[in-house]
RNA sequence: GACUCAGUAGCUCAGCAGGUAGAGCACAUCCCUUUUAAGGAUGGGGUCCUGGGUUCGAAUCCCAGCUGGGUCACCA
């Protein structure tokens, strides 16, 4: 990067660091920073009677100056929060020489810096926690101002808002924003919490493959890529489904595994391709077991959080307290349209939805006409957690048929807010039936369902050995997070959503460099002259020109009548 | 993918019956106090997203594109 690139404060901000090594000041220093106090600490335990902190040593960056004569204040901003500094100028320069306030103090250190200080603490006229400083050192020169977000009285002025640049840039977002960070910190909370439960269980949490040579365990189009050395294509999972029930084969009795899936469709509010799903299967168990199972991971997910199980969401409070309503989908149906679907066969369903004013297409069979109702007019009613169960056969090929009733299976989904947030069976272990369920599936995709699952012969290998029952369940961490932080994208709860690439900057365009070569033959040279020879549009020519005349490459002068162009 | 809104200084934004750009913060120089979105004075800083068109003249009008947001669709 040519300086010139550079923005006037870039090139300030490079003098500095210059001028601090000048004065012998490492502006990128090796030596361990030893820390024994953070910001929230002070803030919330000083004492000013007990005179504790009387000895801090604490690190972080600048992100506020308040300078004035001989004293100074600053904010410093360390991964608890942030607190402010006093510096006096005797105290930091008892002698003669000054220029450690004076100058690096006041001049070279930049908002974004990080420095180290040492000192006491106390509370000022205006009744703020701060630490007087004794001693600082520079820890980090930083040589891009930061977008300065201020706020006073509630009210915030200049926020950094751009969701391009915050998505782009999340480190800068991250910095300036303190509670995009509170969104993070949640989200690792949440998965912590759970993890901590299922160890609690005894369950084991394993790594399945990422690259699989069959993309199974959910219905979804895969990204494909490509093994050089074995020369076969592979996909990135988009589930993992049939690997953790392969475990329970082998004979784990309960493994989990947070695992980033990959699905190669749209994106939106709630959809990212790479997303987090926490999958467990559990041996010995039904779906009524994990019902009881699940609602407790919510319910303590939101205690961990929150203190409370009642949490804000939009306009809605939802409530994680345990147990959920259980409603099977066709009560769900029933309630909601006033159809009843019990028994009902593919022409008669289609005759349903049009009645409800659903479209249809013919490559829709039973399980997918059902589940189009169930989507467009029942889904979105079930605001609190409530589990809805027992789906139809034709959409469920992965589940154990029904224990009363074989058009259905033991399936449920828990609703929150209108919208899935967990999808859990009790596992289809019989190797026949399941053989019979990928045949159903590749006739589907032959009808023209082109997310009708692979059949998978190892996976009906295992099965054949024999997987004793099985519950199993997978959650979306994301929504889990999006739920749990009132955030209403799942770019808000993904430190780096995917984005388009980011377009890359040309320096001298072919037409300025033109004028360039034109004038390396003649300068100066008239400009309706140059500009006739350049051939290019009056306004390519005024960009090209401007662009020139603001680079400091070239002038333009009247001289009598006539403008002229110089190269500089 | 469709519709819609937006893209102007490092950040937030104003300017748009077309006449080559402004504010606050940030930055620089100076004054100053235990101050707080500090205050005061002065100053520097802009491919007005890109390309084309209309025009004597475009940040402003028209067309196309790029990037992003929102809504919807597809998709779990």
């Amino acid at each position: 990067m040519s300086i010139q690139e550079l923005s006037e404060q870039e090139i300030i901000r490079r003098n500095s660091l210059q001028r601090l090594r000048e004065l012998g000041i490492d502006p990128y220093p090796a030596p361990e920073y030893t820390i024994n106090a953070n910001a929230a600490e002070i803030k919330e335990n000083f004492n000013a009677e007990e005179k504790n902190f009387q000895d801090v040593s604490l690190a972080g960056r600048i992100m506020g100056f308040r300078i004035m004569g001989k004293a100074a204040f600053a904010e410093l901003q360390d991964h608890t929060g942030r607190i402010q500094i006093y510096v006096n100028r005797d105290e930091i320069c008892p002698g003669e020489d000054k220029t450690l306030y004076n100058e690096v103090f006041k001049k070279l250190l930049d908002i974004g810096d990080i420095i180290g200080v040492k000192g006491y603490v106390f509370i000022t006229q205006t009744g703020e926690i701060s630490i007087h400083v004794k001693e600082f050192t520079i820890l980090n020169k930083s040589l891009r101002p930061l977008p300065i977000v201020k706020e006073k009285d509630g009210k915030t002025y200049d926020a950094f808002t751009d969701p391009e640049q915050r998505y782009r840039q999340r480190y800068v977002d991250l910095i300036v924003n303190p509670q995009v960070k509170d969104v993070f910190v949640k989200r690792t909370k949440i998965v912590n919490t759970m993890r901590q439960m299922f160890n609690e269980y005894g369950y084991f949490e394993v790594e399945t493959p990422i690259l699989q040579p069959i993309p199974g365990g959910a219905t979804a189009r895969p990204f494909i890529t490509h093994h050089n050395s074995l020369n076969i294509p592979l996909y990135l999972r988009i589930a993992n489904e049939l690997y953790l029930k392969r475990l329970i084969v082998g004979g784990f009795e309960g493994v989990y595994e947070f695992a980033k899936d990959f699905r190669n469709e749209g994106m939106d509010r709630t959809h990212n391709p790479e997303f987090t799903v926490m999958e467990i299967y559990v041996a010995y168990k039904d779906y009524k077991w994990m019902m009881n199972f699940t609602e407790q991971i919510c319910e303590r997910v939101a205690l961990a959080l929150h203190g409370t199980t009642k949490v804000q969401l939009g306009d809605n409070v939802i409530d994680y307290k345990a147990p959920y309503p259980r409603v099977t989908m066709t009560e769900a149906i029933k309630t909601h349209t006033g159809f009843d679907i019990s028994g009902k066969n593919e022409k008669e369903l289609r005759e349903i939805c049009d009645k409800l004013g659903i479209e249809t297409d013919p490559t829709m069979g039973k399980g997918k006409l059902i589940d189009e109702i169930f989507g467009e007019k029942c889904e979105h009613h079930y605001i609190q957690p409530t589990f809805i169960t027992d789906y139809p056969v034709e959409m469920s090929p992965l589940t154990k048929k029904h224990r009363d009733n074989p058009e259905l299976t033991e399936r449920f989904e828990l609703m929150v807010n209108g919208k899935e947030l967990a999808n859990a069976y009790s596992e289809l272990n019989d190797p026949i039936d399941q053989r019979e369920r990928f045949e159903d599936q590749l006739r589907l995709s032959e009808k023209g369902d082109d997310e009708a699952m692979f059949i998978d012969q190892d996976f009906l290998r295992a099965l054949e050995y024999g997987m004793p029952p099985t519950s199993g369940m997978g959650m979306g961490i994301d929504r889990l997070t999006m739920f749990m932080t009132n955030s209403a994208s799942i770019q808000d709860v993904l430190f780096f959503p995917q984005m388009k690439p980011e377009k890359k900057a040309i320096e001298l365009t072919e037409e300025e460099k033109t004028v360039m070569a034109l004038l390396k033959e003649k300068s100066p040279v008239a400009l309706a002259e140059i500009k006739e020879k350049s051939g290019l549009s009056n306004k390519k020519w005024d960009v090209s020109i401007k662009k020139l005349t603001s680079n400091k490459l070239a002038t333009v002068a009247k001289v009598g009548d006539e403008l002229m162009v110089e190269l500089v």
